[in-house]
RNA sequence: GGUGGGGUUCCCGAGUGGUCAAAGGGAACAGACUGUAAAUCUGUCGGCGAAGCCUUCGGAGGUUCAAAUCCUCCCCCCACCA
């Protein structure tokens, strides 16, 4: 059980190969070269690129050169795979910014050093590209009756939105990207979402076409939550990597409360926690699970942000809703604090209010506004009567409440909106 | 370009002159129950320091005591035809 594939397969990132025997003996040879793509269309990669970003991972762990690319040249385009209008196109400058933002991200989860895993980024040669030798090396290639029938281009063709010709497009400059990867990293394996099926086999084909040799595709499947959300999806919008948009905190907060039903499956994807811990972790319940949790949260954090902010969110969260002890024998490889780290309050957001402010006393309707718990006075209001405001971990009824000095605990007023939102107001002197 | 149908509060979707801050569902929020889970039940769900007032039904005007509802112009979407 060490080719990556059997790994890969295990631990629920396989959806589906091309000619997987092949590809199998392919992986056996350490060193191999692996691409994805990775969309710029936003400033931040998030949860639901998790997959693909840990893929690559587990490719690098187990012997292989993983290769980041950056779409700033297809973004130029975009990609219509998956998606049922046509997305905004974006300009150079900012494609670049995000690219650029991307790479930053990735080297969380990859060695970028020694070459061991490499970034590049498609502009580099598909701006470079001229029309009609594409058309004449590349483009007589493809087959129009073949491509109309990509499910991709199907579902658009027959749907109100049309396709339009730049995203017809697409296809063949993803098919060029694997080519030119293939010609120029000897990368023979191409991995993505299922929604990339279309087009990955389209780079297969094409380098078998103009190089006579076989090259790989793997796909993931998408990962919904068990309550039939897409993966990384709140209602407050995505879960970002980017700490400034998502904090640590919250992205800590995010894996805490995954649905019981999908600890086990989260483990094995997003941690390189070994499987037979996790495979035990599907018998747990109630308390256990939690602490499951806990390790799932924890190392998601751990390798997105950083040990020292994984334990910063582990101790605010202890603080916040009382510390549990993880037992030594859950997941038990785990860097997980287990015996009493302490609690701290640093990770809660927080902000500062002036000591005479405090003085006079401010309205707790106004407060909540204030640091963001509420929307507004008439929010603030409706969660005072409905007994969802606590200060200091009491709760607050009277909808006239005044905070005063006389409400500071250890220099810093705790307010608590519902069973998870915290804020904490430190005085300024 | 022609003809027909639409654009409603976060989303879907009712509403065709007053009783509409606008049915119903979903989402969300709070409470209870719990394990910071799920399910369930209850309540809330435009803004404003209560009554009351203010803003909202694609945009701009108009008719009317009164408009999401009627009229005019404009913008956008969809269907069929060309």
């Amino acid at each position: 059980m060490t080719n990556v594939l059997d790994i890969l397969e295990e631990r629920g990132f396989i959806d589906n190969t091309t000619h997987n025997e092949e590809l199998k003996s392919y992986l056996d040879t350490p060193g191999r070269t692996c691409y994805i793509g990775f969309d710029p269309t936003g400033s931040s990669l998030h949860v639901g690129n998790l997959v693909p970003i840990m893929s690559l991972a587990q490719m690098q762990r187990n012997g292989h050169r993983p290769i980041a690319v950056v779409g700033g040249g297809t973004g130029l385009i975009g990609d219509p795979s998956g998606k049922t209008e046509m997305r905004k196109l974006l300009t150079e400058e900012t494609l670049n910014g995000n690219a650029a933002a991307i790479k930053g991200q990735l080297s969380r989860f990859l060695d970028f050093s020694e070459e061991k895993a490499l970034m590049v980024n498609n502009a580099d040669w598909l701006t470079e590209l001229k029309y009609i030798p594409l058309l004449r090396d590349i483009g007589r290639h493809f087959s129009i009756n073949r491509m109309i029938k990509a499910e991709s281009y199907r579902v658009r063709l027959e749907s109100d939105e049309g396709l339009s010709f730049i995203e017809f497009n697409y296809m063949i400059l993803q098919a060029y990207d694997f080519l030119k990867l293939f010609t120029d990293y000897d990368c023979a394996v191409q991995m993505g979402g299922s929604d990339q099926w279309g087009n990955i086999v389209a780079g297969v084909e094409l380098i078998r076409r103009m190089r006579g040799k076989t090259a790989f595709g793997i796909t993931f499947p998408l990962i919904m939550t068990s309550s039939g959300i897409k993966m990384g999806k709140t209602h407050k919008g995505a879960v970002w990597l980017d700490p400034e948009q998502t904090s640590p905190y919250d992205y800590y907060q995010y894996w805490i409360n995954t649905d019981d039903r999908d600890v086990a499956r989260f483990l094995a994807l997003y941690t390189f926690l070994p499987m037979d811990e996790i495979r035990a972790v599907e018998k747990l319940e109630g308390a256990d699970l939690n602490s499951a949790k806990i390790v799932l949260a924890f190392e998601a954090t751990r390798i997105a942000h950083g040990a020292q902010e994984a334990e910063n969110a582990y101790r605010a969260a202890a603080r916040m809703f009382g510390e549990r002890q993880v037992p030594e024998s859950i997941l038990r490889t785990s860097t997980v604090p287990r015996k009493g780290a302490g609690t701290q309050a640093d990770s809660v957001p927080t902000s500062s209010i002036p000591m005479n402010r405090l003085g006079e006393g401010i309205p707790l309707f106004k407060l909540l506004t204030e640091t963001g718990l509420t929307d507004s006075s008439s929010a603030s209001r409706r969660l005072i009567s409905q007994g969802g405001s606590y200060i200091n971990g009491r709760r607050i009824d009277a909808s006239d409440y005044m905070v005063t000095a006389a409400d500071m605990e250890e220099d810093a007023i705790l307010i608590r909106a519902g069973k998870k939102r915290y804020h904490r107001l430190v005085a300024e002197k």
